[in-house]
DNA sequence: TAGATTGTTAATCGATTAACAATC
DNA sequence: TAGATTGTTAATCGATTAACAATC
């Protein structure tokens, strides 16, 4: 157990391993080595090793690792038994199709509100949750544990909302809009889903390939 | 220009350069050295003069980049004159949250169709898209030019669909299903939109900050 | 015990950064 | 011309892979 400087790349790949450990605790697989997780996967059986070993010792010479301890390291790691707490800005079109469909519970958050600035919405609920004005933002994030803020909101104010939220406490950002945002504060931390940065990919390798 | 082996991570920063550059054409910027582009995205001036020699030479010396010419440069090299198309499979909530909101023609994207299995929304057309039911995807692929393919379908059913695309000449897949897509064939092109590995990363950082 | 497989150290490979001659 | 900045080659750094002793 080494826990410091863990690379980004090391990072990403968690994810990928709670969801192959996922899979193969529902298809009933019990232990498995490194070496075929690896080939599931298209990882070298080393790299999975070094990977695992930033993070403790999980397995067992001769045998390999135990796959549902595994996940449950795995996850843990992750912080998905941390119950985290979120709370969405900008319930357009993605917010909403976030909120129906995108299952917070298995990542360990809980959504506990949304917040928009359309009257029409504003005291409904969209999938159990309710949707709040913006006007009662400040108070209620004074007033709650807030980890991560879903940033849903039009491109041109998305950088000032965040500024305000930071001065309000708020370290985390899962930010959908195809915007770069920052922090003086290194403590604050932004996770992205650049969309238009996906596909522009995509075009390069289909052009290219 | 040398443009054997181009690595992942060089590809990944060219939405980013194009993204910046459209920023600075707006703002009205005419030149830019490779040192002031690093400075505004955090990037060594060395990197980006690396990134760009790997597709030609943009800059003068003494001078630095035209920011236009460059912008128009990056677009070429990631295909966006190169009018892809594209069809939608799933119209679910995420499917028209993207075919309301996401600007597919800037990135030079046409979207001529989406196909679902709901009798209730087939026919009719999602901000100007057509819908049309499953029964007839293979007859439209066959009798169109299809580059991408945007899976909004659920996670069940991705891989036999992806199969059955793939058989059919689809080589580009824009994926919004956790799960990892594969195909035998290299010239198979997979784009994942992992939401949740996504949200699992930030969790890792707020856990670990 | 013999075989399998770990965790870790060492070797390799590739990506980033630094340096600099070329030149606008 | 002198100063600035490129494109590229060389040096460094970090990440991946290979090897292997430890051990279940």
């Amino acid at each position: 157990m080494k826990k410091e400087n863990i690379s980004d790349a090391v990072i990403r790949r968690l994810p990928r391993y709670y969801r192959q450990l996922t899979d193969l605790c529902n298809r009933g697989v019990v232990r498995i080595s490194s070496h075929s997780l690896g080939q599931e996967m298209n990882i070298t059986a080393s790299q999975i090793r070094q990977d695992f070993s930033c993070f403790g010792e999980f397995g067992q010479q001769g045998y390999g690792y135990n796959v549902e301890e595994l996940r449950t390291e795995i996850g843990h790691i992750l912080g998905v038994d941390n119950n985290h707490h979120l709370i969405m800005i900008g319930v357009g079109n993605l917010g909403r199709a976030l909120l129906h469909n995108f299952p917070f519970s298995d990542t360990g958050f809980t959504v506990d509100g949304a917040f928009d600035v359309s009257p029409a919405i504003i005291g409904s609920t969209v999938n159990g949750v309710p949707v709040y004005s913006m006007e009662e933002l400040d108070a209620y994030i004074r007033d709650h544990n807030v980890d991560v803020v879903v940033m849903t909101v039009p491109q041109s104010v998305a950088q000032d909302m965040a500024d305000h939220l930071i001065a309000l406490g708020v370290h985390g950002f899962w930010n959908f809009t195809n915007i770069e945002l920052s922090s003086t504060n290194p403590n604050v931390k932004f996770e992205n889903i650049h969309f238009a940065d996906s596909l522009l990919t995509l075009s390069y390798r289909i052009a290219n390939r």
